[in-house]
DNA sequence: GTTAAAATCGAAAACGTTTTCGTTTTGTGT
DNA sequence: ACACAAAACGAAAACGTTTTCGATTTTAAC
């Protein structure tokens, strides 16, 4: 049983290919009643048009690449259930891809769906990219192009992030309001620019209440994950740095530095109170549930194909959309740790 | 900046287009000097064949279609991990699709897929999926298909599962041996078959030790989240139900029962002991780390798109492959909570 | 130098769609 | 009946690749 072609349509009806293919387009040449003819044909067998053949007229693929960091991380597949979702609304299918932090795949993977014809790529950067010249390449070869969460200034595309900094801020800042003045950072690597902004967010709320900041307290994640958080925790206390709060850039480092404090009996939140960050499933769960910001993932998916559509409607304009940012809200989430 | 062309080469090296396309295909009738000369040229251009149009002589796209259940799901995007990484050793992208547990999604994505003209269709089925005509199709269609972890036993094609009926015998086996007696099991939904095998699973278990069956100790999720496995909880307690431990066929009831044993301050496992299925990443940080099951993911996800490289050769061959089942290995996972 | 065989190349059709443009048919008014 | 415009249709080219098959050139053999 193969796919059916226009050809087998015009053939069965007796009229031409022509014809068939305006009529199922609805184009003002054809008369009422063969195209109803025709639409009821198509209809009972079935028939839809042959995507790659019609991107090769039309020049859409109507297929889409994402590219996360990491392929089994609770924020970044929520974030792919919101663009798959809308993909699938607007007749789009998605090609999903990771780079699992890693630059040199990211690369690849950027080329790789250049390569493929998807008529945009939605990317969040590694923690390791350092040079965004395979993003330029995107722009030059005239592909949408949409940053989400993890984003370069460099380049100027649409972006759907939070305000790193103003969370971050606000995370500290409750901390402070409950009274906690040695709060520790538990901070992400270098590179990636929200890394970054959450760490300015901490040193910014320090600062407002007149806290001095002290890099004794930063802790540089690597690979943000709980053993990290573990070890930070237990170099705290066996170095006996006098700390009462911890902010985590993360929710898997602080649920490691929740698991060595509750092993050294020190109460959570009274003697150290804890703050992660991105509301993982897990921090509903440890003891004491995790305080933490949640960060929209669904609805940032959902945006980034938003402006998706946009861009690619611009560009069929001959237009380029601009490269705006839009900022979505992040909530604080109190639970028992703090 | 347009995509280059076997034209553009044709006509930057006065050859024609035919020679061209041999050339980078090593067909023999090309000699080796043009062969040279054109490999040459499309490295330094970085010419890569269009994929669209390939497929429409080939009728080979390159791209497989993968549908799991849900999309921000530990496990399915450990298996997705492995599908993907699998499938970009070997040159294909993978579209990917959730049918949210729902029948009709599960029938529209297939549909969605066929027309995409994909060359193979990897799919976990819904809990709601009761009848089978739309993967049937994809078989009158000749389209690969692959079943991972939630499969049909009506339909004849490969799949890779785990044995859900000895992977639940022994976590059950393993509450008796520690001693417990009355055993509750929180089962799922009552369609999937790996429900139904873990529910075997415990039943026999029970008998092979001489102890009776009762199914007023028998709970059925119809979400398998916490909210269910801690009201599961709370009715054995109120209700007094004489039960020893907790077998759960997924991790976050398990989670949810964990949850309201704390705060009743039961004390776990020697009052209940509380078994989980799946080894989420939650079940590390509970408090007690909760006992459970491994599943192995990624292998499994790199061991169906294996097994749709196979079930693509052998089309190519014009034969079919035999629907085998490849069982995979689970772990038990002994934490505190047993 | 002739001829056959071997090596090398290219024209052209095909995949299935879209769209331009020219052709045919229908309808209208006189 | 005729002219003419409007409506309806279809031929054909194009998208970029692959592959068949025929044409040309080179090589080898005599």
């Amino acid at each position: 049983m193969k796919n059916l072609t226009l050809k087998d349509i015009a053939k069965a009806l007796n009229i031409s290919i022509t014809t068939v293919s305006k009529a199922l387009k609805d184009y003002p040449d054809v008369s009422p009643k063969t195209k109803a003819r025709v639409k009821a044909y198509a209809e009972k067998v079935n028939f839809t048009p042959n995507t790659f053949a019609s991107y090769l007229r039309t020049q859409e693929s109507k297929i889409i690449g994402v590219i996360i960091p990491q392929l089994n991380h609770f924020f970044f597949n929520d974030v792919l259930k919101g663009i798959i979702k809308q993909a699938e609304a607007h007749d789009y299918m998605v090609i999903v891809l990771s780079s699992e932090e890693s630059y040199q795949l990211e690369q690849k993977q950027v080329m790789r769906l250049l390569q493929q014809n998807v008529d945009g790529i939605l990317i969040s950067i590694s923690d390791t990219t350092h040079d965004i010249s395979h993003l330029k390449q995107v722009e030059e070869q005239n592909v949408n192009l949409i940053m989400f969460d993890k984003y370069s200034k460099l380049i100027n595309c649409p972006a759907v992030v939070i305000n790193d900094r103003k969370a971050a801020y606000d995370a500290v800042k409750h901390l402070i309001d409950g009274g906690k003045r040695k709060i520790a950072h538990f901070r992400g690597p270098l590179l990636p620019q929200n890394s970054i902004d959450r760490f300015l967010g901490y040193r910014q709320a320090l600062e407002d209440h007149g806290i001095a900041y002290n890099k004794e307290l930063v802790f540089t994640c690597e690979h943000i994950d709980e053993k990290e958080g573990y070890a930070f925790a237990r170099k705290i206390l066996e170095k006996n740095i006098d700390v009462d709060a911890v902010f985590s850039v993360a929710d898997l480092p602080a649920v490691g530095a929740l698991k060595c404090f509750n092993e050294k009996n020190i109460t959570v939140p009274d003697q150290i109170a804890v703050m992660g960050f991105s509301n993982w499933l897990i921090s509903r769960f440890t003891s004491p549930a995790l305080s933490t910001v949640n960060q929209p993932g669904t609805l940032m998916g959902e945006e980034a194909f938003s402006w998706f559509l946009k861009s690619n409607e611009a560009k069929k304009r001959g237009e380029k959309v601009a490269g705006d940012i839009l900022e979505l809200d992040t909530q604080l989430i109190v639970r028992k740790s703090s």
